[in-house]
DNA sequence: ATTAATGTTCAGAA
DNA sequence: TTTCTGAACATTAA
């Protein structure tokens, strides 16, 4: 599930303690499952990455970048299920790829564990970064989003407000949970006309995406049900327990305290909104 | 026992 | 050109 709060909580708990190690090995965890992708193959990336270090790591939108010594990067995608771990798993058969560091440390393996088995690892080489991840394929950050971006971007397409949170070519970062508690915030109904908000709405919806996120990630994201989010030491979030409107189908709202939340499909995805709060037209 | 749903992304079609 | 559809995968709930 991870999105902008869970990757950032990702990358901030494995950061100290994987940057200036020397990278010892990479391997293909054992398991009964297809093979997540690996880019290139694990022989050649093992060749690419075996004595070199990690000298920072960082959040670009859901990825997670590793900057490598000689320039190259190291690029995790964790898509639906994948999670960057130094020890304790959610369980051992999910476990996909080991990086071992030279020691001493106290942690001296960083783990990516995925479920579903939908994520991806990729090297890129030297300077490759910035063609494949830049402007074109990947909008600006959402927390570098500013009023001004949020009003170009809104005005000059009709498509649904829910839809174009979700598009990562326009803004990078938002995801399916907090695209609902985002507009659920601003009051903006989920299926408006982007280009319909008047500016009040811009500014509420600038708003409400700062405050979202900046709070998920205070509170180390959103662990749902079945447990699979887990910070690198396999600890819970707690932003779940801020949610207002995702999974909350049929229960009242818990702003206003009396509409009912609703669940809609819109490009495949699960929305949620207050019927009171999130009105067509305002 | 099927079927639908789950946090994401992308190739290919409309 | 932009936007929509289905597939990639494993698991759980209905």
């Amino acid at each position: 599930m991870p999105e902008l709060p869970e990757v950032e909580t990702m990358v901030r708990g494995i950061r100290s303690h994987v940057i200036n190690r020397t990278i010892e090995n990479i391997v293909m965890c054992r398991n009964d499952f297809k093979p997540i992708s690996v880019a290139p193959k694990l022989p050649q990336l093992r060749k690419k990455l075996t004595g070199h270090q990690f000298v920072d790591v960082r959040r670009l939108g859901k990825r997670i970048v590793f900057d490598v010594s000689d320039g190259s990067n190291l690029v995790i995608e964790p898509r639906m299920t994948g999670l960057m771990v130094l020890s304790d798993p959610p369980d051992l058969n999910h476990l996909r790829i080991q990086i071992s560091f030279h020691g001493p440390g106290d942690f001296n393996s960083l783990w990516f564990w995925d479920r579903r088995g939908l994520g991806t690892v990729t090297w890129l080489e030297p300077g490759a970064l910035e063609s494949k991840l830049g402007s074109g394929t990947l909008g600006p950050d959402a927390l570098e989003f500013d009023v001004s971006q949020w009003t170009e971007c809104c005005g000059k397409t009709s498509r649904e407000i829910k839809v174009l949170l979700l598009d990562q070519k326009v803004v990078a970062g938002i995801g399916n949970i907090y695209a609902s508690e985002i507009l659920h915030r601003a009051g903006i109904h989920p299926m408006r006309p982007a280009n319909s908000l008047n500016a009040n709405y811009v500014k509420k919806l600038a708003g409400a995406v700062r405050s979202v996120l900046l709070k998920a990630i205070e509170c180390e994201g959103s662990t749902l049900g079945d447990g699979t989010y887990r910070n690198a030491l396999n600890q819970n979030g707690s932003y779940q327990n801020e949610h207002r409107v995702y999974m909350r189908e049929g229960q009242t709202c818990l702003s206003c305290e009396k509409g009912e939340i609703t669940r809609i499909v819109q490009a495949q995805r699960s929305t949620f909104y207050c019927l009171n709060c999130q009105q067509e037209r305002k």
